[in-house]
DNA sequence: CGACTCGTACGATAGGCATCGTAGTACGAG
DNA sequence: CTCGTACTACGATGCCTATCGTACGAGTCG
């Protein structure tokens, strides 16, 4: 389902036989990328940047997601002048069937261990 | 010998509730600690700083096994001369039900993929 | 004791990275 | 065309880290 509405803007994205583990887990190793993808996976839908309410300034949510993007974590599409995150879900699974969804599961339980909801 | 063998050199080790994701996953995000942790897997027994046969000196491997230990991926005791390494299944288990097996799987299946063994 | 093995400690180095601020670009609306 | 919004690019900074080499401590065995 590729939209065809793409701007003149292209991103880079790996291939999903690019995709490296290695690459993935250091992606998530951060608390900041870990909570964006988190929160992505509980809407299963593309958000924009501006979405997220981060402790951190623009450049830096930039930053991030180009990490979470060159990773192979998620896929980001220019639409007008917002730019919409989705998580690679379909490509992860393929790579690694079931990682996703424990690594989700993981940071769940600790979030609800720590006190966080 | 069957001796209580605590040598008088302890390692400290975070306890079960102190072991963070974001530091499990940092610690896997390293393909030398990835190797490491798969082997350990692979015997599912214990074995010697010096049983790994890593690309780097002994100094960097000592590295690599501390941020194991530190993160609580595994556990370290001094057998003699000998430092013996062990995975803490249980606690990785006991606080991401279905993660460490489902990195393993992950691991397997891109070596696989890449042609490694 | 002395020699040998296993692993550590420490210092150095080079590169990576999370963060910021500022200046700039792309796009849509008025 | 102009303005505001959304995001980027670039440079700087301070910290972390993977790596090495060398010197050392702990334990075993002759």
């Amino acid at each position: 389902m590729t939209s065809p509405a793409v701007s003149s803007r292209d991103l880079p994205h790996p291939a999903r036989e690019e995709i490296r583990l290695e690459g993935v887990l250091h992606a998530l190793s951060d608390p900041m990328r870990l909570r964006i993808v988190r929160e992505l996976a509980a809407v299963s839908d593309e958000l924009s940047c501006s979405h997220f309410d981060l402790p951190v300034t623009k450049s830096t949510t930039t930053h991030h997601f180009r990490v979470l993007r060159e990773s192979g974590v998620i896929r980001q599409i220019y639409r007008g002048t917002a730019k919409m995150n989705g998580l690679r879900r379909d490509d992860l699974d393929g790579l690694f069937p079931g990682l996703l969804d424990a690594l989700l599961d993981a940071a769940a339980r600790q979030a609800v261990r720590l006190g966080s909801t």
